[in-house]
DNA sequence: GTTTAGACAGAAAATATTTCTAAAATAGCT
DNA sequence: AGCTATTTTAGAAATATTTTCTGTCTAAAC
């Protein structure tokens, strides 16, 4: 496990807020000089704590307007089945997220989709068509009360 | 809606994969000048279509290594307990998401923590002592099949 | 046919990043 | 504690990038 000071774990606070702050506003909010912020950065990044850097794009904006949580069960558990499924289901881009889960169902998946229209066409054509599906369970979003990629360190 | 041509969704899908790159590299990626690139950006940024920049952390880097989805149902659904709800839930830093779900359940939550330990404090100390919380459900994530925030315009 | 607005390219100016050198701080060892 | 090796830091200089500016081109409107 790589050790973070509390300089590190503000440093990645800041960046994981706002990656376009320069060294020298970091250098600032830090108290720390331009090259040791740079210096921190790229320990960072090369130890891969830093993933990587993103533009993150407003959904609304870009006409997709409906969130949805599909629930999955498989057919039946065998490594091919489960394999073949994953393989399949990162292919769709409306599919954000899918996790393997434990509980009553297999899998759980984060749709985003234009409309209701979009998400049945999505439905009837892609996910259902997938092999091994048994029952998909869906819940839609009524409201966003949260939604975040900064993970609190501490 | 904001009118996207071809080459705004081109540029959006570069930055939504890694926001580093210089306007240089994308003019040649794009085939178009530098200043079209920067022009494009920042009237990409004053309308909203980028909600910003963020650095990614990687969870396991930095010991967040159990995900959980939890599901749970108010004991009333007023106004002002749903509000109540959703004021101490954004509080939570170990919940990442948290949506309102129709169903069942009445919301959704993402949550991040070290390990089981953890998650049990944050049941015990955090989650259940929320006001007008009436059950609550866990599904564990066992793997991470897809997890992206890039949205695929079209 | 002229005008106007938007997008684009190239050059110049302003900023930011990155490298380099050396000093200071830290950790490990005797 | 005292010494040494290693890491972290600061400031200056060198590069690279962003941002501004100017002017051209194109397409749509009049």
């Amino acid at each position: 496990m790589i050790p973070l000071d509390s300089t590190d774990k503000a440093l990645l606070s800041y960046l994981q807020h706002n990656s376009k702050q320069t060294n020298k506003e970091l250098s600032n909010k830090l108290n720390l000089s331009v090259t040791a912020v740079y210096e921190r950065i790229k320990k960072l990044e090369r130890e891969g704590v830093i993933q990587k850097y993103i533009a993150l794009v407003e959904p609304e904006k870009v006409d997709l307007e409906l969130l949805v949580f599909c629930q999955i069960k498989l057919t039946q558990h065998s490594r091919e089945y489960l394999t073949k499924f994953e393989s399949e289901v990162t292919q769709l881009t409306e599919v954000l997220e899918c996790f393997h889960v434990s509980g009553e169902y297999d899998y759980l998946l984060k749709v985003l989709v234009k409309d209701m229209e979009h998400f049945r066409m999505f439905m009837v054509s892609k996910l259902t068509t997938l092999q091994h599906i048994g029952s998909t369970q869906s819940s839609f979003s009524i409201n966003k009360v949260k939604n975040t990629t900064v993970l609190t360190l501490s």
